[in-house]
DNA sequence: GTAATTTTGAAACGTTCATTTCAATTAAGA
DNA sequence: TCTTAATTGAAATGAACGTTTCAAAATTAC
């Protein structure tokens, strides 16, 4: 029998994520991923297939990340509006966390590749069809027990949040006031309440 | 005296532009700026010096016809109210004419470049400067005239409107839907109400 | 220990990258 | 018309690009 794969995948993709989220996909070089995860460079063709396959795998890698953060912190929440401020916290902790203003791999690459990499528009718009969903539901159950007003539909209430958390994942790239953020996020929430 | 400068400096700038928002800054090489300036690869370095040059002045000529559109439709509102709602009109046109989902050229470069180049970096500040003193002008006299509540300074009604238009412009590049566009900035703007 | 099969390392693939070079061309002022 | 200086075209620069190749090393099952 073969031998088999040594190295910790999930060890690989964390420092190829660190690197792509650093540089951007077009900026960073195939040196740059051998470089970073000590991988040689056919091992990387061998396990990912190519460039764009490597970075697929980051992209959801990262979302899967997020998706748990996210899964965690709903569980923990008594009701909607707990769900939807403990969402936002957690870009605000990742915005003043972020010392080298990366900003959002997601966001970073829906502006970057959408309109040039069909494989990308597809993985974006599973995204937001999801995102939306998640958000959806929460607005939902929130109207229901009266705890958000029902002047819009849950998904254009999620549409607004979902917007607002793009917006703020860019504002935060430059913008890293604490208070600022916050209060901006209290803002955004208020619209529901 | 010498020869002077033949091509119309505007003409080449435009379709640069073109290049640079479709592609990207990375994404875009010089082949593909000769190819659509239609000059010589010479004359561009004689005229903008370097790739980032030459996007530095593209990404001016961007920002100077969006203040210059935005100047117009400022000068035709009758008030705060107007001033916001017609800034907000001009993103969602763009959004529904960029039939390819090429998002906003300062928000791309943004997220592209702000933690790679720092001449990207105090671009990028100077716009938020500005764009922040122009709403919270707007915002503060729209307070004045009692069209809008007070409920939070103009600097902070500024951040959070910077930041929905910062949305939306990642928003539009996926969800294109005019009615949902309109309503989500309805949204948007209510809060100032 | 041997056979089987994959990972690994290092070099090489051909292409494309941003930039430079330089002689030829061009057009304005004297 | 001659001088002057910039524009132009085309080729060349060397480095970096993503990907492939292939023999050597490594590891597992028998």
């Amino acid at each position: 029998m073969p031998k088999v794969e040594t190295f910790s995948r999930n060890e690989v993709l964390q420092k190829a994520t660190e690197v792509f989220h650093t540089k951007g996909y077009n900026g960073t070089s195939m040196q740059d991923l051998v470089d970073a995860t000590t991988l040689n460079r056919s091992s990387i063709y061998n396990s990912f297939g190519s460039k764009l396959g490597m970075f697929m795998d980051v992209l959801s890698y990262y979302y899967t990340n997020y998706k748990n953060q996210i899964g965690k912190k709903i569980v923990q929440s008594h009701n909607a509006s707990e769900m939807i401020q403990a969402i936002f916290d957690i870009y605000v902790h990742d915005i003043l966390t972020d010392n080298d203003r990366k900003g959002c791999l997601i966001v970073n690459c829906k502006s970057e590749m959408v309109n040039q990499e069909p494989i990308i528009k597809s993985f974006m718009e599973q995204n937001q069809e999801q995102t939306l969903a998640m958000l959806e539901d929460i607005v939902h159950n929130g109207q229901m027990e009266k705890i958000f007003n029902q002047k819009q539909t849950p998904y254009q209430y999620a549409l607004y949040l979902y917007t607002s958390i793009q917006g703020i994942r860019m504002t935060g790239i430059l913008n890293t006031n604490e208070k600022e953020l916050k209060n901006l996020i209290q803002t955004v929430l208020n619209v529901l309440h």
